[in-house]
DNA sequence: TTGATTTTTGTAATCGATTACATTTTCGGC
DNA sequence: GCCGAAAATGTAATCGATTACAAAAATCAA
């Protein structure tokens, strides 16, 4: 391959790593080469020489769940455009696999990783934080880590579903809740209480029903709601799949939603646009969300300083309006 | 590390690859230095040298769909029993990755592929289908390729939904159809086809409705149905998302499902769970699915002979009878 | 044209494992 | 205790790129 371009093997490797440093014409020379023999360096080669893989590992909590593919999407996107590829760590629900997935990095498999599970993998045979690999989380912030992450703007999302609602009359309005552990989980009703405060209605008064994301959990709350005294006008549900099932199970007792009931979800999954009535949620902006941690990510590696204002992103989600959530019904 | 245990580099690279070469106190002296230094073999280097990257390629038509990050968790499992890791080449519904994946696998960067989308990508410098690269095809076959597959009983289930229709008593029975150069769809409509035969029905006078397995084109059936004269009892859909666009359709229209129409599915999404009424269909094994393809390929890349049993599966699809089926309704 | 300077290219060491082959050790049988 | 075969271990070449350093070529000023 050098010999058919006439040049040493530096050369080559200059061609393909550092382009500017030939002259234009030996470079030709090369280019036709390659192109003729039809070489692709070997990437283990390059990998064991210049201690780097291009490739990252994206730590996804569960890879069954349609809400982390699209955003899987977003990150193949900003990673393949700078010529990365991925693994996947798929911690399947528990937390079992993460010193695996640890040591994967610490070993120098991959030259980055991106963490959509809201937390540092923790159990490497040493420590990923102490490590200087880079990291960024998306999705779900991780409180007190020094990386950068890409959220969305739940605390702000979860203020407007509730002054969307006292904008449509509604005083008493109920909170369908995630598992209380579950970072997002305290955003929402954290911003949930702000907006009641803000619309002069009293937080401490609503009414909380449990809940862990499932739509069985929301099936459940419907139960309870139905016996809830004076029953609440609203309910805003932490995600999207607590509150269709809410709405399924309140029109099987024969509640007309959005009549008796406004329900506003959370996500935007695709399944809110197919429910009858189509739910009133908030959009996340799923592949951006990955495309932005790819982006932030491919910097840290490349040993680009990060701008201050970027190293924590806070992604607007906006209102869908849709059909789930009418005026409050008169007292 | 290899000065630790006292012994040479070879006998450390043995003890990790081939332990039952060494003597048991060798072994031991080795594991117990590996421990206390926490070594970690460099895997560019293994590579390099072994010539195997313990990496597959796995080809996605679409990594935002659901169905395929569910097959994603099989073929996960399936491979990191193994050891194997596994890269997504996501083709976002287009061919134009086609040649950059190719590449990937000609270039040796992975030691196998898995085909999740019903073609062996083309476009690379040298053929995939003459070179000698392990692939596994699941979910969607391919048709004449030499290599292992993986898929689902589509013939024998949909002939199974006619069956089911039948028996309630339908006797006009409508089929809405997938895209016409889907291998699926043309499994699907065949097996409705010897299905309707089977029950003493005639396919040829059978309604079959265009579609593309999108929601919307479900909606677009049921408004042609609607049209229709004489109305079919029941109808047939080749996947859930239209089954349910169509379901959703009819009610809007004032048509009871199933009292009306019965509607049967397929492939037994989450969501045909949660709509109202729950939908009838069958249940892909996803997750077995792609670990069944995943314990293929490790076989094949292996070296091991397949079992020419083992090499075209069809797995079952459990009927799911749910709500949206029901006696026909009197003529 | 010449010599100094800069740019381009080549030579050879290097990354860290695996493995063919050589050497040493172990072990059984006599 | 010795010999030969078998098993265990060591030595050193090797995989295919990158890159420090050296050498050669190009460029420029005088």
């Amino acid at each position: 391959m050098a010999q058919l371009a006439g040049v040493s093997t530096a050369t080559v490797s200059r061609a393909l790593t550092a382009p500017q440093k030939l002259r234009p014409a030996t470079l030709a020379r090369v280019t036709e080469a390659v192109r003729r023999t039809g070489y692709t360096p070997n990437l283990a080669a390059r990998t064991l020489r210049a201690r780097r893989t291009m490739l990252v590992l994206v730590v996804v909590p569960d890879i069954a769940n349609p809400f982390f593919s699209d955003v899987l999407r977003g990150v193949d996107e900003g990673l393949s455009q700078h010529g990365y590829g991925f693994l996947i760590g798929n911690l399947a629900r528990s937390r079992a696999k993460e010193p695996q997935l640890a040591n994967i990095a610490l070993a120098g498999q991959v030259d980055g990783m991106l963490l959509l599970n809201g937390r540092i993998p923790q159990g490497g045979r040493r420590s990923l934080t102490a490590s200087d690999i880079p990291m960024v989380a998306v999705c779900e912030a991780i409180e007190g880590a020094r990386i950068p992450q890409v959220e969305v703007q739940n605390r702000e999302a979860a203020r407007q579903a509730v002054a969307h609602l006292a904008r449509l009359g509604h005083r008493r309005i109920a909170y369908l809740a995630g598992p209380p552990d579950n970072f997002v989980e305290r955003e929402r009703r954290g911003g949930f209480c702000e907006g009641m405060t803000a619309a002069g209605l009293s937080a401490r008064s609503a009414r909380f029903y449990p809940g862990d994301f499932t739509f069985a959990s929301g099936v459940a709350a419907a139960t309870a709601f139905l016996q809830t005294r004076p029953r609440p006008s609203a309910l805003f549900a932490a995600n999207d799949e607590m509150a269709i099932g809410f709405v399924k199970t309140m029109r099987s007792a024969g509640i007309v939603v959005p009549d008796q009931v406004s329900v506003v979800g959370f996500d935007g999954i695709e399944f809110a646009d197919f429910v009858e009535p189509t739910l009133t949620t908030f959009r996340q902006p799923r592949r951006e969300l990955g495309y932005r941690g790819a982006t932030l990510l491919v910097a840290a590696m490349r040993g680009e300083a990060i701008d201050p204002a970027q190293a924590h992103q806070y992604l607007p989600v906006p209102l869908l309006e849709r059909g789930s959530t009418a005026l409050a019904p008169a007292v």
